[in-house]
DNA sequence: TAATGAAACGCAAACGATTGCTTAAAAAAT
DNA sequence: ATTTTTTAAGCAATCGTTTGCGTTTCATTA
């Protein structure tokens, strides 16, 4: 008690499996007539195409393979939005993995989704904090032809590849001027874990911002590398002990911006009062919060739908010119920076 | 300049395709030194199976197709991470869709997936308002042997099928007992969409609480459809100036939490001195905001795990008896309670 | 009426991997 | 040395669809 095939209906209505095949497909070379006939018998009979088989057939599978750095980040909840509002109306269905920041688990479904077929892959490549990361394999696929676009992050001096990213540096950038132009001298940043592409653009954007609007930062400062983020708060808890903190923090993703805001409660240290802060990443919740968070906001729906269009665009033309897309982020000023004027 | 094939690496050594395969999936056939020397040329070839021509070949893709009620629902950081957690190592790959609770995207995924060939599927069911469903079509399938493993809602009746649910009648009423303890007697309960399984679950729980707790509940706080959840300001201001607010509210999911949160502040309703609150769903950020929200929380990693590994068994197993798993929630007693007494 | 063309349909070979069956070769047993 | 057993490898069919090419049918035109 198999599922018809498309011999089976060709059976039943004595024709040849390739008439059922046109007819189904609406290519020409069935009658109107018998066209309907087929329609109506498969319906019947419950027959559902084998994609699989079609697939190998034509060397098309309507998957895109979603190369995720790490699932549990909210990031990802408007991200996929965005991505299957584009892809579902043209039928492409999602393959997704999560790498949990590593570059073996990344390689692992890289391979997977290639050998499966995917038409295309939206990647937000691991790279690891000795430098470690699967470029080698992504430059293997460019030039076996496999459609790729970046999105979130991408790897220095590869411009041949496609991508949508943030204006990282820019965003800490305008944050640094919110907080001059808010009286703030002494700023800090908490980065996450080190080598990730968006992170090490925002220590630049960081310095970068520094020497520009002339702002005194210490190495103190400076945190890099922390994760796991819980380590947040002993950072926290030193520089308060040393009597060494900064008037303002600025927090590279919402899971430190977490931890220091409830760091902060438990060290009591009064936000903003006593410690300015901006989040990264905006989240429904960051308006509740206490104090409500001034947050760099990503379009990440918009990011998902660009660099969903892209591949698309890329699978259609292996030859157009790389899509190189820079998004700009946007401050949104609440209640978690004091004006110290 | 396409991939290499088997019989690519066939014709390179000199030796049949069959050989070739056996070799490379390590099944008798192959002597070890052949086996070697043919792994040695594939690597060198560049080669990567055509998961396609498996699929067609032994009717076993290794995929597991997701629906998801709605993707932007922080729910499925957590439950995609669990799923994932159990599917990787047993290299089954998923296959993600969103049905923005839609009963037609539903069932052009559903029938998708299958077309596609995957081993299973992990289903949270739409039921629209007015009781459509795609109930028919998961029916057939089941017939047709597709293992299904329903989580987070169900079908009522439909004890055939596999499911990890949680007990949402228990959960209201633990909210009921810890809101009773602490004094409240005029209490309410604002639902989301109608005809979801777990809204409706939690209804009844609610109507069940209140007989059991001899709690007093009036049909104005009743809010059953907000939806969109942001109809929940409405109801609130409408409650606040007819004086008709009660002294409590259990909110049903995350967004209507959120709103009722600032709604209430819009409102100038203090939270809990006013009108205390109990969520659905826990957050990381439910302990920052302010009050410190407390919330029903959902063990939804589990869910994940237990789903997928439900799913994983019954492909093995066509004919295992039905797993149906009712998980209990635990109540987050954090700030937005007062007690009255 | 015969010739021409188009349309409708069938045949069979692919796509890449797997596997039951057969044959050949090597090892073991008599 | 001959028979039996084990092991290694090849042949060819198959999974379900697609498609180039060939054939048949029928309407069109000269």
């Amino acid at each position: 008690m198999d599922r018809p095939t498309i011999k089976d209906i060709a059976k039943v209505l004595n024709i040849s499996p390739s008439t059922v095949s046109r007819a189904l497909s609406g290519k020409p070379g069935a009658s109107e007539e018998l066209r309907k006939k087929v329609l109506k018998t498969a319906e019947e009979m419950g027959y559902m195409k084998n994609l699989s088989a079609q697939s190998l057939k034509n060397s098309k599978s309507k998957i895109i393979g979603i190369i995720a750095f790490d699932i549990r980040n909210p990031f990802f909840l408007d991200f996929l939005k965005g991505v299957e509002d584009v892809l579902f109306p043209r039928e492409y269905k999602i393959l997704l993995s999560t790498v949990d920041e590593n570059v073996d688990k990344e390689r692992t479904y890289l391979n997977w989704m290639v050998s499966q077929g995917v038409d295309g892959i939206l990647s937000s490549p691991i790279t690891e904090k000795n430098g470690k990361s699967n470029l080698k394999l992504y430059q293997n696929f460019y030039k076996m032809g496999v459609p790729i676009v970046f999105y979130d992050r991408m790897f220095y001096n590869q411009e041949q590849f496609d991508y949508v990213i943030v204006d990282n540096q820019d965003a800490i950038i305008q944050a640094l001027m919110h907080l001059k132009e808010n009286g703030h001298e002494n700023i800090g940043i908490f980065l996450s874990k080190k080598g990730i592409f968006t992170i090490e653009e925002r220590l630049k954007g960081f310095l970068k911002g520094c020497e520009l609007l002339n702002i005194k930062t210490r190495k103190e400062w400076i945190c890099e590398d922390i994760y796991p983020h819980e380590k947040a708060f002993d950072i926290l808890k030193n520089l308060k002990e040393k009597s060494h903190l900064p008037t303002a923090i600025i927090a590279t993703n919402n899971n430190i911006t977490k931890n220091i805001v409830s760091s902060s409660r438990k060290l009591n240290i009064k936000i903003p009062d006593e410690l300015s802060l901006i989040g990264f990443d905006d989240t429904p919740e960051n308006e509740l919060i206490a104090p409500p968070l001034t947050t760099i906001k990503q379009p990440i729906l918009e990011i998902g739908k660009i660099a969903a269009t892209a591949l698309l665009s890329r699978i259609e033309d292996r030859f157009a010119k790389p899509m190189r897309v820079v998004l700009k982020t946007e401050l949104i000023t609440r209640g978690s920076v004091r004006n110290l004027k």
